[in-house]
DNA sequence: CAATCATTCTATTGATCTATAGAATGATAA
DNA sequence: TTATCATTCTATAGATCAATAGAATGATTG
């Protein structure tokens, strides 16, 4: 076999960590945090076992890797990059694949066709931070903030988000974001938080394409 | 199944697309210019009905159309940023898997130490061409050329150099480019040239990667 | 050292993917 | 219409992948 064809099995190899929707799932979760196998397999909605071997198939890809921290395997990233392979994989499905389009809109379900609903982009966002007008809320679990998350963001773990909502100001814009541009989390916060009166719209991307895009993040405390 | 499942299977589906040798083979040839199928499976050293699966693959990926023209199926790539998913999944495997850095340089083989080879990167390329230091070489086929090229690029197949050497001028840097940055075309050339008293690097990219940047490029003559 | 617990490894089964060869389709040209 | 040619479809066999359950490994705790 010729070298370039070597070459092209062993990007294919690569490729192939991406194509099964589990592993998917995996990297989703790995790309707003480190974590260890028990997290990933609860997230994935895998057997610790099942889950173990994808993280293999992972490894070999080259696509994340593993450190020990005591009795727990630790599993990360291996690559930023990794984050953008996401997206434009995403964008490619969009527009070249029929059933994406019925398959996001079914995941974020009763759309609700009032203008203020529809998504910040990051450019939107961007300026409406500089102009102080806007308050983030990271809508994801406390471990997923503390890991990281947007500059002066407030976390709110979407199932607290009515104990906690005395957090949140009626005189500012909201803007609610999550994992990713696929988590309807912060779609569900902003509708929510609508419906009490507040003025509430989703980002429409989450922490790793923010991270992804070079911009700054902030985390609570030290990493090891 | 969970519509979030549904949806990274769906993605995984674009994916499985790219996790096969020859079908990164065939993208890669998709990626210089439309081709019908007989051109994609000589590239690709496969049979046509081989070749015609693989693309029949990548058309339910969402990765290919095709088109028919008389007797023939023209395939073409459906999206631009399929190629920056190509450079991505490429950086990523460099960064990260051990038996890259043996195979790619098995592929440009012996590597000359002098630092005059070193590839010329895309934005010294730019600023070469801007001072007008530069004669830009396309080294591909005539066909590749007339899809599309690099602006004012002079194009000698490789297997035509030494016929076609009086085209390049003794007194000019020459920079050689080709299919992308595991072609070897374009390293052999700048070799040569350097061996026969020229001024010679290579472009550590392609055509692709070019357009893909956006950046502008020149054709040939009309395209249907 | 023994017990415990998280994780990985092994083996098996069923499912999906690849390569090959030959039949079927669809457009062109006589 | 018939002959021809490019391409795709179908069927098959072998290879690889995914899920499962149970055994093995490796680190911690008593």
């Amino acid at each position: 076999m010729s070298s370039k064809q070597q070459l092209h099995d062993t990007l294919a190899r690569v490729a192939a960590g991406l194509a099964n929707g589990h592993r998917l799932t995996l990297l989703e979760r790995l790309a707003q945090a480190e974590a260890p196998v028990e997290t990933l397999a609860s997230f994935a909605d895998l057997t610790v076992g099942n889950a173990s071997q994808h993280l293999q198939h992972l490894r070999r890809a080259g696509l994340v890797t593993a450190r020990r921290s005591g009795k727990q395997m630790i599993y990360r990233l291996t690559d930023e990059r990794i984050i953008n392979l996401l997206s434009i994989l995403r964008a490619v499905a969009e527009t070249n694949l029929a059933e994406m389009d019925r398959l996001v809109s079914q995941l974020f379900m009763d759309e609700d066709p009032d203008e203020s609903l529809q998504p910040v982009s990051r450019d939107e966002l961007l300026a409406a931070i500089s102009n102080g007008e806007v308050v983030l809320l990271d809508v994801r679990s406390e471990n997923e903030y503390r890991a990281g998350h947007l500059p002066a963001a407030v976390n709110i773990p979407l199932q607290q988000l009515d104990e906690l909502i005395a957090l949140l100001p009626h005189d500012k814009q909201i803007v609610a974001y999550c994992r990713g541009p696929y988590c309807v989390w912060s779609h569900q916060a902003a509708q929510r938080l609508r419906k009490l009166g507040f003025q509430a719209r989703r980002f429409d991307e989450g922490l790793p394409e923010w991270k992804a895009a070079g911009l700054p993040i902030e985390q609570v405390e030290d990493l090891a």
